[in-house]
DNA sequence: GAGAAACAGTGTCTGGCGGACACTGTTTGT
DNA sequence: ACAAACAGTGTCCGCCAGACACTGTTTCTC
């Protein structure tokens, strides 16, 4: 029996400290997070390890077993932290532009923390920061007709475009970096074999402004949303 | 100097035999990479090994690597090969008819192969396959005044959303399983703490018909891109 | 104050991993 | 006939997550 699941929400909700009777712990979830943050930033999760984290605090490996149950909740731990509290909702703003707000939010966080996609995937327990995340998609489409279900799906739907762009538009920051490499290959391919991909060579071909992928996208989920609510609110 | 993504692009675009003087090969890429696709389908992409692999050809580890150059290049045909030929477009469809008989075909995946959503985090070389199914939205979308670019974004925007919900869904079969104990624990913290997450808990109180995100996400989509189409046209 | 319980951090070990490299044996062109 | 080319093997290395027994320190309870 592991109780993985029940560790890790321990970890991330209920943490009110120790009675404690022997020595003080020297470190923290906290600090350990960071590490795990500073190294996943700079070298990818992959490159990730109990080792690394310990090596980075001037501890052994094995201490921090003392803090955290393994390396899936350290994980946890860290998205959590990168996940940082969502941005408040400007005043005035109607949900259009409070999503359209959020999204680049998020899309921020991502660029920032490009292994937060790798951390992300599959279903896993979210922490409170994450959640609040979630909150506030759910409030700004509050009062306009959407079920709660709905208001959720739309949460989903938001979330997971901007996690697909990001996704796609990892590692092709201006440096051009070896990612760089695979698009070209790619690009290549594409050309060589034109006659299967007709469509696509055409489009890729097609010298417009790039970039706009995750507006475009955001601006026909909005344009979506904007037409069920009008439907549910009676054209109000 | 690695070259990974030439070898990469060699072996899923390129493969035409070899001349060849020893031995004949008693392998194919092909069955190295069904029997990859077999492991992960059971026991994901994490249990994946080179061993197991082998063992399960009854060859040795290091055999694969006459074929394969590394671990990353065999999952890169393994996608190729657990992904497919795309369906077929019925023949009288309209666009949207199209996207949607596509998008819940590229749904059916991921339901089949979990590990798909793993082994496509991040940029790659797309093999033949992978490309297909690109050029199927290309090709659903041309001649409605859409760019090519925005075709693409279009693509892009539609299997974000799909691969979202795919990923959400994951585990929650009808069994239940060990992934349905995260859920339970995380609506109980929801629960719990529903005075910081009001809306989200009213949202998951609702008791409404769930599962339909996916087809939520995507009738918003399709909403969204209608509206750009006719505008386009000139309402035509 | 004395002793014991609780706890923090360490050192050692195991099983598994990807992969480099040298090797044996077989096939085939010259 | 012979040598080059090649398929598959066996051995080895470094790294990984984690189990477990251990030492030393702190603090609670007599």
């Amino acid at each position: 029996m592991h109780e993985t699941a029940n560790d890790t929400v321990r970890l991330l909700w209920g943490p009110p400290a120790k009675p404690s009777r022997g020595p003080k712990p020297a470190l923290s979830l906290e600090r350990i997070a960071a590490a795990g943050v500073e190294i996943a930033d700079e070298e990818g999760l992959g490159a990730l390890s109990m080792q690394k984290v310990a090596g980075l605090l001037d501890f052994t490996k094995m201490s921090l077993y003392r803090y955290v149950p393994g390396k899936a909740e350290l994980i946890a731990l860290m998205v959590e932290s990168a996940a940082g509290e969502p941005p408040a909702p400007a005043d005035g703003a109607d949900w259009r532009e409070r999503l359209t707000a959020w999204a680049h939010h998020l899309a921020d966080s991502f660029a920032r923390h490009p292994w937060l996609l790798d951390a992300t995937v599959g279903p896993r327990v979210m922490g409170p920061k994450e959640l609040s995340w979630l909150e506030q998609v759910v409030v700004a489409l509050d009062g306009h007709g959407l079920t709660g279900p709905e208001r959720m799906d739309a949460a989903v739907l938001l979330a997971g475009h901007v996690r697909g762009i990001a996704q796609q538009s990892r590692g092709t920051g201006a440096s051009g970096g070896p990612e760089a490499e695979l698009l070209a290959a790619l690009g290549a391919m594409v050309r060589q074999h034109a006659d299967r991909f007709p469509a696509v060579a055409a489009a890729m071909a097609d010298p417009d402004g790039r970039d706009r992928a995750l507006d475009f996208g955001l601006e026909r989920i909005l344009d979506g949303l904007a037409a069920l609510i009008e439907r549910r609110t009676g054209g109000a």
